[in-house]
DNA sequence: CCTATATATGAACATATGGTCATATATTAG
DNA sequence: CTAATATATGACCATATGTTCATATATAGG
């Protein structure tokens, strides 16, 4: 029962409440994670980099909803973009979060 | 870059899509851990049992918020109860999702 | 029974959220 | 320059969310 001992850095034993801007950050990242087409998405980088377009017609999705939502994981640091032409494509940006994501999909695939 | 090889259920690589149960899953999991007073309230949590009252008091809260954050971890499983004459004891029931949390909580503390 | 205490619940409200539509911007080709 | 294509943006709207207030429920003590 002792697999991760990754928190070494804070005496957690300790630890009554969080400050503000850890649980600012903290409540920001999983909000993005919180909703199906942004998860959806996610799952889509995962394969590697897509251009706007082809997150739409691939998802099903709006062309500006996907964009929209594109700027909201660009603004949390989660997915990134190069430009090619008029073509901007879009890939993970944060290793860390998306392994957050990977572990919660696996969890809930075993029911 | 290989230190957790936990996906072998399905062919990672194919996957495209996600089906809807699943979203419908990770996402609720994530909306629950999306808001300062649940995170609040589960970290607290992760020191051990508290009842409403200690909860409320001790991150100041009114009850009534509190009572109702506890009903929607509680109806995801994210919490149990026991119950002390008219107090109730709550305390975590997910030992996987908490380590989503205090992962999250880690990875923004160090900014 | 009645009272006190702890918690749960429902209505109401203000705010946040996500999608769609129309349009703006940016790049490339000609 | 203009036209075509890809993406971004802003207004709008329906719905979701979180808190507060008042009240209901439940348990224990007398």
């Amino acid at each position: 029962m002792s697999e991760e001992q990754k928190h070494e850095k804070m005496s957690n034993e300790e630890m009554q409440d969080l400050d503000e801007e850890t649980l600012f950050v903290v409540s920001q990242t999983f909000k993005a994670l919180s909703d199906p087409t942004r998860i959806r998405i996610l799952n889509l980088l995962c394969t590697g980099e897509h251009s706007v377009n082809d997150i739409a017609e691939t998802l099903n999705l709006g062309q500006s909803s996907v964009s929209h939502q594109l700027r909201f994981l660009k603004n949390l640091r989660l997915v990134k973009y190069r430009r090619a032409g008029t073509t901007m494509y879009y890939s993970e940006d944060d290793e860390h979060i998306m392994n957050l994501l990977k572990q919660a999909i696996e969890h809930a695939s075993h029911h």
